[in-house]
DNA sequence: AAGCTAATGCAATTGATTTGCATCCAAGTT
DNA sequence: AACTTGGATGCAAATCAATTGCATTAGCTT
């Protein structure tokens, strides 16, 4: 029995993980270490939040790849279990970098009117979770969920802007 | 203060509300009374699981109407209220009928290899989700949350298929 | 029955994501 | 250090869900 939504929380969002370790990291895995790669985990490095795929290539300092190359390694790098994928329900993918063990479980809530994400340390209790696959006689169950709501900095505002002031 | 997920989990499943209830909310949203309308009403209300737009459009029973139709009608049945689209993470959007004065909040449990999905009566514990609003300073907080696993008719077959048997 | 506007059909468009294919290069070899 | 090779990349085309422009049709009000 273990708890609903451990400790791992807020962990690993403190730790900028060195260049290197990560390279390490695909090289463990069989995998090339190219310029693109390089230059994805950098930008996935020094940014804390869920980043697109055309985020992320568009924060490529200097360097360029094709847009294709980095939804490929963005898919590359989730199997390998590197980053982890969001859902926040507007039809575009969004990633994390984890650090190795950290299976990256957690949650956020986003901003409805400036697109705003905070981390958040809750999860659906896990005891609940298990009589809910017990009930319906369902294995290895897991969960999506996302928090949406308006931010402190939007309440005060006229709803329709798209970012703060 | 009110409830996690109050009663109203399990209620309108077991309605099939008529047709010209139905309609009567057509009209009483100044909304015309049309046959792709009508025969999009009576695939939804024959069916208890989220339906996509695709599959509402394949279970026109007879007669027939642009997928766009499909769409278009369902985005305005959302915005009156009078159908639910859930999110599976699919990529493509769900719906469900609504019975009036019912918000439909609920959740499901979708099976990752044969797509059954099952109606769960268990939601995000609403002190908990305040008590998350509260610390971020998030108002009109809602949350989006589904489950996935394997269901009992899949757990003893081979993964990789796609339905029973 | 006439008229106005929403609703529809059809085709084209948008946006995210994927993929075919020729070329290239990182990494292991000789 | 040159050689080999399969993974990786660039580029363009293809998918797929969903939306939209536009001319036409059809509910509904008067």
């Amino acid at each position: 029995m273990k708890d609903p939504c451990p400790q791992h929380a807020h962990r690993h969002r403190l730790i900028q993980p060195a260049l290197n370790e990560l390279t390490d990291q695909l090289r463990r895995n069989a995998r090339k270490i190219t310029a693109p790669r390089q230059a994805i985990l950098n930008v996935l490095r020094r940014h804390q939040h869920p980043l697109t795929n055309r985020e992320i290539h568009a924060a490529l300092s200097g360097f360029e790849c094709d847009l294709a190359t980095v939804y490929r390694n963005l898919n590359t790098l989730e199997e390998m279990g590197m980053v982890r994928r969001f859902d926040f329900g507007d039809g575009t993918a969004r990633f994390e970098l984890l650090i190795e063990g950290d299976d990256g479980h957690h949650h956020h809530l986003v901003c409805t009117q400036c697109s705003t994400v905070v981390e958040i340390e809750d999860c659906f209790p896990a005891e609940l979770e298990a009589a809910l696959a017990r009930r319906h006689g369902f294995k290895h169950i897991s969960h999506k969920l996302e928090f949406f709501g308006i931010c402190p900095k939007c309440q005060g505002q006229a709803a329709g802007a798209k970012s703060g002031s």
